[in-house]
DNA sequence: TGTAATCTGCCACTGAGGGGCAGTTTAAGT
DNA sequence: ACTTAAACTGCCCCTCAGTGGCAGATTACA
């Protein structure tokens, strides 16, 4: 949003190819999520893609790792945003909150567009049981990248400790619980009450996304002690 | 082969049909497995599979998904059984409990014939990172299918409470972590005193996996309370 | 300005996975 | 036992994701 026409949101100090780099990768995103959406995620094929952005195959292999990952984009942002909070951030007090926080803080830290580009590929997700398949992947390897993390703030060795592992999953499906919530658009509290206000239709915004996240963390010292008669 | 020399464990009352199914994916697992241990898997064509066992590869594709999963069929034959378990076991008491013993239950039935091909098959996924990937996945799957159990069980309807949804990650968690714990090879508690009774070389049978089972689920409450001063 | 490192485009290739159709085996009916 | 309907298998052909190699362009660097 500076004033060039096509200026990405770029650090303007970086090595200028590095800028050009950026660039075709965005512009893949994009348009690769906006075909998606439009025709279908296994009715585009890549060599369209590739011819809309002008670029050769061999170039759209060198920015992402596979097909689903480019209609992805914006989650594998997030991604890169929590391990990088996690990292950043002084760990004390409970972990589990401290995880918490540094997740909540990643989805605010990321603005009001991308908050839109991840609604609609979450909406193709849904809808696309291959992309489901390799989000919840990404979700689950993203532990590991967290409890390497953890491993070095707190000292500790997780192949000793499961405790620092079984946090990094505990985190990540928390996260889970908290889009499939978002996603099923419920208002903040209980069953749609918000929406008759008009405030949030569908799923709402990353104001909700947040709400959602902070409601599956409180809620996983109660599920431990679920209990049937 | 009808009066066939590699006779399955197949029930003999199945409508016959069915056994000879089972029986080619149960050629195909094996032949598989040997094929990928030994020359590895990217290096394995199907083609040369199908060859080996002497199916079309249209047929292969009629008995499993991808490539990936004939490389896993004992794991897929394990998260079958934990399904199966927790559908037929009565629930009272501790939810998290109850999917502990069901899945030890399940461990346990497979017998000793799996837990041999599990762990090849655990070997081969640690030197592969597409199988890795898929394994992962696999075990996050399982997780829907089990609330859906649960759901049945408990009454509850899990879009409105997060912790039945909570403790299908958990218990799936603790299993990955267990996982981990047994290849890893320590002996029972702490790092390697058992080994040098020579009793388990590597990681040991299932009996070991299940006592790492059950480590990984008592430890999910004490790493709720882990804080950093 | 020259030069070395890096990146891109193009081309050809492998291998996974699927669709269609014809032939065969099994289950069910009489 | 014989026939009919359904399900299964084999075979050939196709699409398309993903890779390696090489020549040409671009950028960083001296």
């Amino acid at each position: 949003m500076t004033t060039m026409p096509g200026a990405v949101s770029g650090d303007r100090a970086l090595p200028l190819r590095e800028r050009k780099k950026l660039r075709t990768r965005r512009a893949l995103a994009d348009t690769a999520l906006r075909l998606f959406l439009d025709r279908g995620f296994h009715e585009t094929t890549l060599d369209e893609l590739v011819e809309e952005v002008e670029v050769s195959k061999r170039t759209f292999f060198r920015m992402f790792q596979s097909k689903e990952d480019v209609a992805m984009a914006a989650e594998l942002e997030l991604w890169d945003a929590y391990v990088a909070e996690v990292a950043a951030r002084e760990l004390h007090g409970p972990v589990l909150d401290f995880l918490k926080q540094a997740l909540v803080a990643a989805v605010t830290g990321l603005g009001e567009e991308w908050d839109r580009s991840f609604l609609a590929t979450r909406g193709l997700i849904a809808r696309t049981p291959v992309l489901w398949d390799r989000s919840l992947l990404h979700s689950v390897t993203v532990q590991s990248r967290l409890v390497a993390e953890l491993e070095t703030k707190l000292g500790v060795d997780s192949r000793q400790d499961v405790r620092v592992r079984l946090l990094g999953e505990l985190s990540l499906a928390a996260w889970r619980c908290a889009v499939k919530n978002w996603i099923s658009g419920r208002g903040y509290d209980g069953p749609s009450p918000m929406e008759k206000l008009g405030r949030w239709k569908g799923p709402g915004g990353s104001k909700v996304l947040i709400h959602r996240v902070e409601e599956a963390f409180d809620a996983v010292p109660d599920s431990l002690t679920l209990a049937a008669p």
